[in-house]
DNA sequence: ATGGTTTTTACTGCGTC
DNA sequence: GACGCGGTAAAAACCAT
């Protein structure tokens, strides 16, 4: 989403929007649907530049006429490297009304297939472009992420690719710190180890590709909050609904007193459970939290200490 | 490279079941 | 004696400069 200023030309077709700019707050965002563009007529600001309606064609009246109606086309997705728009070759030797067709026609199709294959990766970006897909497609099937994930980190990847961030590292390392940044941006986040485990690259060099990558493409973010952890962490150690409530009051209080910055989320938000089953008087021994954070007893000791400290209360 | 901070590793003593 | 917990010191990792 680049923000850019274009020229201020007015258009004919163009319509005023509801909506304040942000950049000069007056109320004269007009929507340009021939050029794709929602422009704020007093500064020129350009709001959003995606010409693509990615919904149907059609418009449905009722339910019925929902699920009857098809949609022409596969919709666009960022996680193959065509975009899933080339049209393929099928590879049923069967005309459009289901007939077998003669050997000859066999054959022809055969080449076809052949070469299409041949064009549709012809070049060493493309050839680049579709095994990186295919190891974040990979990826997040063994982390088990949501499918937004997935389409961010195929798009910072192909961001990655056309500003030539690549060269002298690995394709692995750089579709795997695609795959930590986008799962961070979504807020589904992985800690570096985890998503370390499913990747065949080193965690050293996960590290330094995502800060090299976040920094050239400007990508922001904020540390990782740790009560993005505890209902993962709580489904995983298998304990009561009160100490994960009690878990995020804790992670929530002790934040605000800045007590988090410069730790470690996982470690703190480990803690954070454990010190939860202590006030609950629920028995998590610190070994479990500290093993499904990935974290280790010591770490888990020191910030939960902090943070009964912090908040002031001592387990019964 | 360097120094400061945090985490990990490894070892130890204590109480309880 | 195994286990959970607490503390500590030294090594390793991390980060900013």
């Amino acid at each position: 989403m680049t923000r850019s200023i274009i020229d201020q030309t007015t258009n004919e077709s163009a319509e005023t929007e509801a909506g304040l700019c942000p950049d000069c707050d007056t109320a004269t965002i007009i929507h340009d649907p021939d050029r794709g563009e929602r422009v704020c007529e007093e500064c020129g600001l350009v709001l959003t530049e995606d010409p693509i309606d990615y919904g149907p064609e059609w418009r449905a009246f009722n339910a019925q006429e929902h699920d009857q109606l098809s949609r022409v086309g596969a919709p666009l997705t960022q996680s193959m490297h065509d975009r899933g728009l080339t049209t393929t070759i099928d590879w049923r030797n069967k005309d459009a009304n289901g007939r077998s067709m003669s050997s000859e026609k066999h054959g022809q199709l055969h080449r076809l297939r052949v070469w299409q294959e041949r064009i549709r990766t012809k070049n060493a970006g493309e050839r680049n472009l579709k095994y990186a897909l295919s190891e974040i497609d990979r990826m997040v099937s063994a982390l088990g992420v949501p499918k937004p994930v997935k389409e961010t980190a195929s798009v910072i990847y192909r961001r990655a690719l056309e500003q030539d961030l690549i060269r002298g590292r690995s394709i692995e390392g750089v579709a795997t710190s695609s795959l930590y940044t986008a799962c961070r941006k979504e807020d589904i986040p992985r800690s570096l180890e985890e998503v370390t485990a499913v990747s065949r690259v080193d965690q050293r060099e996960i590290g330094r590709t995502y800060r090299y990558i976040a920094d050239e493409l400007d990508i922001n973010l904020e540390p990782t909050n740790p009560r993005q952890f505890v209902p993962r962490f709580c489904s995983e150690l298998d304990v009561s609904k009160d100490v994960e409530t009690k878990a995020v009051e804790i992670i929530d209080r002790t934040t605000d007193q800045g007590l988090h910055s410069g730790k470690s989320p996982t470690g703190f938000a480990a803690a954070a459970i454990y010190a939860a089953g202590l006030l609950c008087e629920e028995t998590i021994p610190q070994r479990a939290v500290a093993d499904t954070a990935q974290t280790t007893v010591v770490t888990v000791r020191n910030r939960y200490r902090e943070q009964l400290d912090a908040i002031d209360q001592q387990p019964a």
